[in-house]
DNA sequence: CACTTGACCTGTCCGC
DNA sequence: TGCGGACAGGTCAAGT
């Protein structure tokens, strides 16, 4: 669901749509998902005009001219589609997935002076967004926490060595998926990524060769940029700012695909728990290693 | 302290 | 057809 590349293609789809518009209005009532007071909300986000959108690990910053920033996470079904003037349908069939908005699932609407809107869509109610005085943002614990980012020009291979090794002993797949290790990974390109490297996600950090964390480490860059580029995953829910889906698990090797056979060896894909997660390997390319 | 499991939610799918 | 349960997965809290 939204790791990195797909929360990546959202910002790019709002920065391109967002930047100058006046927020005139704002519908919410979601006091867990979006706890800040009214107060505040009608204070710095009423009148605010939105200059840019930005990304650290899997959060949107929306950044505004009150000098707050809407912080956002879509954890696993969360949405932010954005509407213009017309509504689609009556003859204008929309490229979008999703049907007339606000829908079951909309928790927060943003409208602009220009009447187009931002609907915040959550099924599962696990995404939450708050409104952050910008120079605070950095302050938060869970953005302070967080590991460097995969696709910045100074992750190196060996940065992506040293980041792993603080955890020798954990299995691979557990470590990638950490947050404060690396940013913005998740099941998908954990899964795809190792695939790529030839490795057993239970395989223990410590226990990988050099040769191994560098073949990893572009297989973990290439796949986050082919997501990228492919508009990122859709499994059920993702979908871009402008309600299209993703085309990346077309070209997913195992995610998904147990019971098809490896694209490399012709072995049967096998799925498996690891981590806690669905995790899916070609049992022929990815062997398992022992102490 | 390291690591695993459960909770948070809701929709979907599967088996009976 | 209806229903219970497993499952989906990002992250934090709680447990081992």
């Amino acid at each position: 669901m939204p790791e990195l590349p797909e929360v990546e293609t959202v910002r790019i789809g709002l920065q391109t749509l967002l930047p100058g518009k006046r927020i005139v209005r704002v519908d919410f009532d979601w006091p867990k998902g979006f706890p800040n007071a009214a107060s505040d909300v009608e204070r710095f986000l009423i009148g605010s005009e939105i200059t840019q959108v930005e990304r650290r690990a899997k959060v949107l910053l929306v950044r505004l001219s009150t000098d707050y920033s809407l912080v956002i996470h879509l954890k696993m079904t969360g949405q932010l589609v954005f509407r213009g003037q017309q509504q689609f349908g009556a003859g204008h069939p929309s490229r979008s997935l999703v049907g007339p908005l606000p829908d079951a699932s909309t928790r927060v609407t943003i409208e602009f002076s220009d009447n187009s809107k931002l609907y915040f869509n959550d099924q599962r109610k696990f995404g939450w967004m708050r409104l952050v005085p910008t120079p605070e943002v950095e302050n938060i614990d869970f953005m302070k926490a967080l590991g460097p980012e995969p696709l910045s020009d100074d992750f190196t291979p060996e940065l992506f060595r040293q980041r792993l090794l603080k955890r020798p002993k954990s299995g691979i797949k557990a470590v990638l998926l950490d947050q404060t290790i690396i940013a913005g990974v998740g099941n998908i390109y954990a899964d795809e990524s190792l695939w790529g490297a030839k490795i057993h996600p239970l395989t223990p950090v410590g226990m990988l060769t050099k040769t191994q964390l560098r073949r990893l480490y572009v297989a973990l860059r290439d796949v986050l940029l082919l997501s990228i580029s492919k508009g990122g995953s859709t499994d059920r829910n993702y979908v871009d700012a402008e309600g299209r889906r993703g085309s990346y698990l077309r070209f997913a090797n195992v995610f998904r695909r147990e019971g098809q056979t490896c694209p490399r060896c012709g072995t049967v894909i096998q799925k498996l728990r690891v981590a806690g997660r669905g995790t899916h390997i070609c049992p022929h390319c990815q062997k398992v290693v022992g102490p």
